[in-house]
DNA sequence: TTAAATACGATTAATTTTGACGTATATACA
DNA sequence: TGTATATACGTCAAAATTAATCGTATTTAA
């Protein structure tokens, strides 16, 4: 299928946000951020999680807590974002770490696959959130 | 996700195997291929139709008939391949033609959206088969 | 006429994605 | 110090997508 999945778009989305809104509290919440964009709360909260878990956000606890921005988003790739909230980066389930396949001993193109998908990644690894972002 | 699906696979190993028996009889049926490849017959089965509709492939009826490679690798993109074979190239569902988004009316990153698109659309029409295969 | 091939509509099974629920933990503030 | 509000996260159910199968029609060589 070749898609980026929600969660990808709803962390865009909300990136977008915090780039776009720096004026503002520094501190935005999962439950504003929900209302801003439009999105299910509880998806948008576990992607803000895994945002704030690989260094890209910052978490506050508490009553007045919430996310910052803590990375420049020239330093974060489409890569980055996809290895954080994509199942799998891989072109091919084959190529998912252990879970082999049954065709493997006899498969013709592995090395293609192997070959293709590095391009695939190494082009979204040359890929920034802010030459996204700020279109 | 950003995964190729299994019709797209078995399409490689179909066009690997044309390209890599030019010796051997012209006409290669499903079933051989399906037996040559280890791959499900009704599942190839369709994937050669459709790359014979698409004038890939050359298709002759009844008993001793089969496909025939009849295109050059190298006139042959990745995003064709996914064009004929992928349910949809689109990076994104919402930029799929008619099928609206919900969020459409208030959504930030359409244009960051459509723009990464045809980026990475552009990326796999940089890319031929013979490419891919002769690695 | 029969066997073996392509063509394709329709349906089922399997897998993946998306979203929701429940609960634990942390913190500001009255 | 209690309460409201925030993050964190395990688990599960619903929805959507992908993969595979079944059935039947059509074509053609022998």
């Amino acid at each position: 299928m070749n898609k980026i999945n929600k969660k990808t778009e709803y962390a865009l989305m909300a990136l977008k946000y915090f780039s776009d809104n720096t004026q503002g509290p520094v501190l935005v919440s999962a439950k504003d951020l929900a209302e801003k964009t439009h999105t299910p709360f509880d998806v948008i909260a576990r992607v803000l999680q895994a945002l704030s878990s690989r260094g890209i956000l910052k978490a506050e606890y508490g009553v007045s807590g919430g996310y910052q921005l803590v990375k420049n988003l020239e330093d974060i790739t489409v890569y980055d974002l996809m290895n954080i909230l994509e199942s799998s980066t891989e072109l091919a389930k084959c190529l998912g770490s252990e879970t082999s396949c049954e065709l493997s001993s006899t498969c013709t193109i592995v090395s293609p696959i192997t070959n293709l998908n590095h391009r695939v990644q190494n082009f979204y690894k040359s890929i920034s959130l802010a030459e996204v972002l700020h279109v």
